[in-house]
DNA sequence: TATTGTTATACTCTATAACTATA
DNA sequence: TATAGTTATAGAGTATAACAATA
């Protein structure tokens, strides 16, 4: 079989079917087509509750951890203080979350989620839970736990 | 064994060991880590050529692909035309690629690597080679092969 | 002296519209 | 009419320095 035939190129130094195939050898290259891939499903789908990936990100945060504070949330999602105060304010004033003094550190500010907050991340989460299965609907059951599995050995 | 201590929570609503149970569930953000991670570390090594994670991908396509246009480099990194140009007129600047005319478009424009850009390309593609044995240690041989293949599966 | 949250600010990345020259 | 490359520019994301309040 002419194999020579097909990965040819066209005419004199032109290309007619690009070879990625170097790049796909290499983890960055891959995880950060996926991430894109998937980040770009999740901002369509998080657009109708007006939360970016990220937005959606902190806000699961205080789902499951009332009382964390900024320093935690930027420690959890890798992001910096101060590109977080304007997030956190802007939520603030949509009524999703509140701030409380923290019980025991008058530096720190605990965050809770309001009434409003909780009903939107009970659908929000709906929503990626249902998007998730769409974005790995080529993997098996299997192999999307082996996928994630992999993928926190690397950064957990 | 009392794991509800382990989990528990510190005083009145203040959190202890932030928990991202759920957000580790989703792949898009296991991506992004990884992604975050990687391209970290790719980012120091590749700054010993002045090159980005980006540049770095655009010249090993070139080195595969003689000849390949901007809109082809597009296409196969998910960048967009505009913001392509400018990488490229500095890669150009420090004579590490040259453009030539298109043999059978005239609106195109063919990009290939200087002698210079090859020899850069030789050692840069040795330390990425070697950054990712170091990046994926945590995993054997067969692990890494799947991971990829799994990833792959998601945006090929 | 160190840390939390914050402001201000700079820098980079990404995105959109519009132009030119070729097809 | 459509496409390749380009310009200008706007917007989002990411980065550092410095300050007040508290530890």
């Amino acid at each position: 079989m002419p194999v020579v035939l097909a990965m040819r190129k066209t005419p004199a130094g032109s290309v007619d079917q690009v070879d990625t195939s170097y790049l796909e050898t290499l983890l960055g290259y891959n995880a950060r087509r996926v991430s894109l891939t998937v980040i770009e499903l999740f901002t369509q789908r998080m657009a109708a509750y007006d939360l970016s990936p990220v937005d959606f990100s902190i806000l699961s945060l205080v789902v499951h951890n009332p009382g964390i504070t900024s320093r935690q949330i930027c420690g959890a999602l890798a992001l910096l203080p101060p590109n977080l105060v304007g997030k956190i304010s802007i939520m603030e004033k949509r009524n999703l979350l509140a701030r409380r003094s923290h019980p025991d550190d008058g530096r720190a500010i605990g965050l809770h989620l309001t009434d409003v907050g909780e009903r939107l991340m009970l659908k929000a989460e709906k929503t990626a839970t249902a998007l998730e299965h769409e974005a790995t609907s080529r993997l098996s059951a299997a192999e999307k736990k082996t996928l994630l599995k992999l993928l926190q050995k690397l950064y957990l």
